[in-house]
DNA sequence: AGAATCATGTAAGGGGTTACATGATTCG
DNA sequence: CGAATCATGTAACCCCTTACATGATTCT
C-alpha cells in the first residue's frame, strides 16, 4: 500500500481533507479563492488531481465514488490513520530550508490556524529556532569569506539578510497570533 | 538556426564563454570552484552539457572540435554575435521576480563585476528600481487585506519584508562596489 | 441558444536530477 | 597498479505546466 513517500507540499493537501471528506473539484474551488491559500500556493487543476491520486497511492487518503446521475461521480477522499498522523506531524514541523519558507511555511501556517493558537505558537517557535541556526551559519560564512572574497561575503550577507527578515516577520506573526488563530 | 528561445539562467553560461572560447569540461571545473559561482549556482555536469547544446541550438554559441589524441576531442564554444548581444543585454537587465533574486541576480552580479564598475552600478540601480516597485505593490496589498483578512495581510507583509531586505542589501552592495568590480 | 460550471482526467512537453557509459591519461 | 582526472555525453525518471477531452447541467 505505501508505494511511495510523499513530498512535503503534497502533505499540505491533507489539510483540505482533514476533518471532513472532500472531493477534488471541491478542493479545487477552495484553492481558487483569492482570499484563501491562492495568494500563496497556485496549483493547477490537473496537478491537484495528480497529487490526490498520489496521496491515495501513498496510503494517506482513501476515496469512495459518489455517483450523482449525469455528471461524473465525485471521488470523495478521506484521511487514513497514516494520513492523519502525517498531517499532524507536518503541521508542527518547521521547514528545513529558507527556500521553503515562502511557499511551504506560509501554507503550514494557513492550516495551523484552524488547529488553534497552541499549534500556531509551536510552529512559529520551532521555525524561529531553525531560522536562528541558519542565521548563525550565514554569519559564520560571512566571516569566513570576509574581505578577501568580497563576492562570497556579499552572497552570505544577502542570505543572512533574508533570514533576518524572516525572523522579524515571525515575531510580527506571533503578535498577530490571537487574530490569526481559530478556536483555541 | 534560432530553434528556440533561451531561458534566463541559460544565458548566464554565456558569461563563461565571453571573451575567450571555452570547452564544457573547462567551464565545469570553474563552476565547481567553491570560491566562485558554486556558492550560488550548482549545476550538474550533465545539465551543463545539455545547456551548452541548447545554447548552440538557439544560435548563441558555435562550437569547433579540437582533437587531441587519446581523449575525446574538446568541443570549444565561442559566442556568436547574437550570443554576445544577448549576454550584454542579460547582464544589464534586472530580474523580474523576487524569486529570481537569490539565484539569478547574484549570478548576474558575479559576471557584471568583470565588466567593470559602470555595469555593476547600472545593474544595481535598475534592480533597486524594480525592487521598489515590488515593495509598493506588496504594501498596497497589505493595506487592501488590512485587519479584515489577517492571513493575507501577513503574507504580503512577509514578501514586503523580503524585498526590504533585498533593498538594504543592494545598498550595501553599492558600497562594496569598488572592491567587487574588476578593471574599470 | 450559447456560456459557464461541474467533475473527472489524459497527453505532450519542458526542465531538472541521478545514474550510467566510455576510454585514455596522469597522479600517488 | 589503482585512483582520480579528462572529456564527452545518454537514459531513465520526477515534477510541473499547458493543452486537450468529455459530457451533462445550470445560468444569462
Amino acid at each position: 500500500m505505501p508505494g511511495r513517500s510523499a513530498s512535503s507540499l503534497e502533505l499540505a493537501l491533507l489539510g483540505f481533507v482533514y476533518g471532513e471528506p472532500r472531493h477534488g473539484y471541491d478542493i479545487y474551488r477552495e484553492l481558487s479563492d483569492p482570499e484563501g491559500l491562492r495568494a500563496v500556493w497556485r496549483i493547477k487543476q490537473s496537478q491537484l488531481y495528480a497529487l490526490l491520486a498520489r496521496l491515495e497511492e501513498t496510503g494517506y487518503l482513501t476515496s469512495t465514488l459518489m455517483p450523482q446521475g449525469g455528471r461524473p461521480p465525485r471521488k470523495v477522499f478521506r484521511l487514513t490513520p497514516e494520513g492523519e498522523a502525517a498531517y499532524q506531524d507536518w503541521i508542527r514541523r518547521p521547514v528545513e530550508h529558507g527556500r521553503q519558507f515562502r511557499l511551504e511555511f506560509l501554507t503550514k501556517l494557513f492550516f495551523a490556524r484552524r488547529e488553534g493558537s497552541a499549534i500556531v505558537e509551536t510552529l512559529i517557535d520551532r521555525q524561529r529556532s531553525a531560522c536562528q541556526v541558519w542565521l548563525e551559519e550565514q554569519r559564520g560564512l560571512m566571516d569566513e569569506a570576509s574581505a578577501a572574497r568580497p563576492f562570497l561575503h556579499l552572497v552570505h550577507r544577502y542570505r543572512a539578510g533574508q533570514v533576518e527578515a524572516m525572523l522579524g516577520w515571525l515575531d510580527a506573526c506571533a503578535d498577530t497570533i490571537t487574530h490569526l488563530a481559530g478556536p483555541a
